[in-house]
DNA sequence: GTGCGCTTTACGGAAAACCATAATGAGTGT
DNA sequence: ACACTCATTATGGTTTTCCGTAAAGCGCAC
């Protein structure tokens, strides 16, 4: 089994059901942050003194507070750390249960398992723990789809970005304006209006006041 | 210090925290439950008993599962309690920020104490605990504004009808004919405007999508 | 009654959103 | 090179929202 791990979650109560987890399962050093930024320090602390970490579990989501962080989101730091160091196991434990984010994480960033906190949370994080040690990846059974056929029901980062922008109050036309000046693409006011109409469709929304209070309802924005 | 506490959270790892701060404080006799209905089953035998719970720590948010539930969120199952067993003492347990929603579980539902979950989540309930049982409120610091009255309290039902309406797709113009046929005044569109146009100048809101996530995100809709 | 303050309603123009359709362009396969 | 598909961009017209201003309605004091 695993011998040394880090913890990475802002919530101490959770932080507090991996730990019980993690020492039922005999694992003996296991260390906690509660800060991303903390995490990459401590990981390359570890391996720069040649004792590192063999696993990480951490969340997506980090509340900001008062201290300054240059990683804000669990996504950064996987990102960061798998580029850095390729052979540290990394497991994300997370209440996400949006497709799209768990398919990048999974494909892109390559992390070991997906696991959803939840009633069954720390059940299936151990069993996660099992087949990431020989090897295996796992995903939680409600992110399974992620995996096989691309659901079309799906909003992609750019949709978000968009549905962002327009809850904070700006008009299709500063959008456009906006995605132009950061090379965006696409970036015409029609390309825009297409989308936002794609997506009117696709969640039976009237206008963009309800598709914007849907995917609120929904924690996508 | 409380005996007999009953703790009702879908998330077992929080449930963990949660049970290992209640053993520190003392307290022995420690009910666990994943589901609302649960939680009311087991306070109602145990008042039978003789012998009912003096606490319960509740979450907000329960996940549906494949057991199908008559109370789905915490918030039901404290008006149902508070009904019932007034002298119940109920601390709310939630990541859930959202001012709005706060001040009615406080201000309606009259709960002892709201802790956010987060990064002090623990030490804040184990704060609210003691402040509880010395027969005082509790709120975390992230929420306090919540009872302040302030902003968020200058809007009134029409408006939240009204803004109700347009978070559902409505036009101004179909809320206008709504409420002219609902005898709900004032019912022209002219007035519909004028008063969205209020709510935009007093929150500082672009437009019409802006100021409904805003009311979203406070809660209040 | 008249005058005053406030709310509701009405109207008109500008801006933005909504909608259909067409043109452009990039990539693919033959 | 060609046809074909698909995404992006462009264009014009209709509806809705946004915004200012003005008129009508109403309670109230004098």
């Amino acid at each position: 089994m695993f011998a040394k791990v880090l913890v990475a979650e802002d919530m101490e109560d959770i932080n507090k059901g991996v730990y019980a987890t993690l020492r039922e399962l005999g694992i003996t050093e296991i260390d906690q942050v509660q800060y991303c930024d903390d995490a990459l320090l401590r990981i390359k602390r570890a391996a720069y003194d040649g004792s590192p970490f063999e696993l990480l579990i951490t969340d997506l989501s980090f509340v900001a507070d008062h201290r300054t962080q240059k990683l804000s989101s669990g996504e950064s730091l996987v990102q960061e750390l798998k580029q850095s160091y390729p052979e540290l196991k990394i497991i994300v434990y997370s209440i996400d249960n949006r497709l799209q984010k768990v398919r990048s994480l999974i494909n892109e960033s390559c992390v070991n398992a997906y696991v959803c906190k939840g009633r069954r949370g720390l059940r299936d994080l151990s069993d996660a723990i099992f087949m990431v040690y020989n090897n295996k990846r796992y995903v939680s059974q409600e992110v399974q789809n992620a995996l096989r056929s691309n659901s079309t029901l799906e909003v992609d980062d750019y949709e978000i970005e968009l549905l962002k922008h327009l809850s904070k109050g700006l008009s299709q036309d500063e959008i456009s304006e906006l995605f132009k000046t950061n090379n965006i693409s696409p970036s015409s006011l029609s390309s825009i209006e297409k989308r936002l109409n794609k997506l009117r469709i696709q969640f039976n929304a009237n206008n963009a006041i309800q598709l914007v209070a849907m995917m609120k309802d929904v924690g996508l924005i």
